[in-house]
DNA sequence: TTTAAATAAGCGAACGCTCACTTATCTTTG
DNA sequence: CAAAGATAAGTGAGCGTTCGCTTATTTAAA
């Protein structure tokens, strides 16, 4: 039998998440999709059974490869202060890296093919990240809380400004890059915040 | 002649924004909403230009409404960490009140439409609570910072409890319910970050 | 080693349907 | 009755999806 070209399949996911992040899930469209990837709209439905599986697997492929690379050189027994910073820095150059990916999956976020990846990430992310808390807690680096709040104090900032990089701008600076130094006064306030 | 319906042009903007929060923007259409909210798709575009036109009136609608109910009671050379509570109540407070807004909002936040939002944001919002940063550092209530850095640590935090209680769960715990408790507990955590 | 059967990959064209939007007509007001 | 509101009944365009067919590759009998 003839072997599938895996560029082929490459470009239809590249591309998917391309047009996504350019024109949003409202104008993204499968014909549309073929003709930008350069198949027939026939050949996307031999990979996936129609539109919702496409995005859906595409959404959690990204999801994956983000928590992967996040989790790189991090270990839930870390001390508190070396294991965020590890996290910030990881999800930093993943963002750098690839911010198409970024931007893709905080359009997907708020659609109903987010409640797989939220799924997925409760196994496995939730597991490594609630340990590291506890252990961090245990250790007395870390004032004890809802998992919640430490999880919206630990992170959100940096996501925030992830946002304000990839909008160019902020609500009083026309022009706005987020580096290193930024992201290390930042997680300097949030260690401050966080540690006993 | 004859004056317009009232009770129809609000049930418009009601329905579509019950109906792009229940399935999305793409999922939504004139003709839907039209059923949905009782009259001809035609009558919708008496009111407006066309669908852009639509969405993008109650998404600047809606921005503008959450930004003065945000700024109740609030001055910007108040007391820093009274005017950062204030903030954050307001928000809480309007979240409570309107909870379709706030995921509205959150939706067409990557959406071009949004472009608008943060034009009005940045002329409004930007203005006071840039004085407020500003005013708090004069007085040394406020570590100097960058308005991003300042802006991610202050709000986000926030947000995302709220996108945790929207979601009804978070990584680790399959319920969750913000309350002002919580609240108050997470605005603590800010407070000690951002205070000399 | 040749060759043809078998099979999945891949495609262009088109199907049925839904979409955003319009037209022709009627209704309700000053 | 003039003027604007409101609508039922459309319209063509574009959508996701499928059909009928071709192409490339493997397999194995001759």
């Amino acid at each position: 039998m003839r072997p599938r070209d895996e560029h082929k399949e490459y470009q239809i996911r590249q591309k998917a998440i391309e047009l996504i992040v350019a024109e949003g899930l409202d104008g993204f469209g499968v014909n549309k999709l073929a003709r930008s990837a350069g198949v027939s709209p026939a050949t996307i439905y031999i990979y996936y059974k129609d539109k919702e599986e496409l995005i859906s697997s595409i959404c959690v492929g990204v999801a994956e490869k983000m928590m992967t690379f996040s989790l790189q050189n991090f270990s839930p027994d870390m001390d508190f202060a070396d294991g965020l910073r590890v996290q910030w820095r990881n999800r930093l150059e993943y963002f750098m890296q690839c911010p198409l990916d970024m931007e893709f999956i905080e359009i997907m976020r708020y659609t109903h093919f987010y409640e797989k990846v939220t799924a997925m990430l409760t196994v496995n992310f939730g597991q490594v990240l609630g340990a590291f808390m506890r252990n961090a807690e245990e250790k007395q680096q870390l004032i004890p809380l809802p998992f919640e709040v430490y999880w919206a104090v630990a992170y959100a900032p940096l996501y925030q400004l992830i946002k304000f990089h990839n909008q160019g701008n902020s609500y009083v600076n026309s022009s706005f890059k987020l580096d290193d130094k930024l992201m290390e006064q930042a997680l300097g306030l949030v260690l401050k915040a966080l540690k006993p």
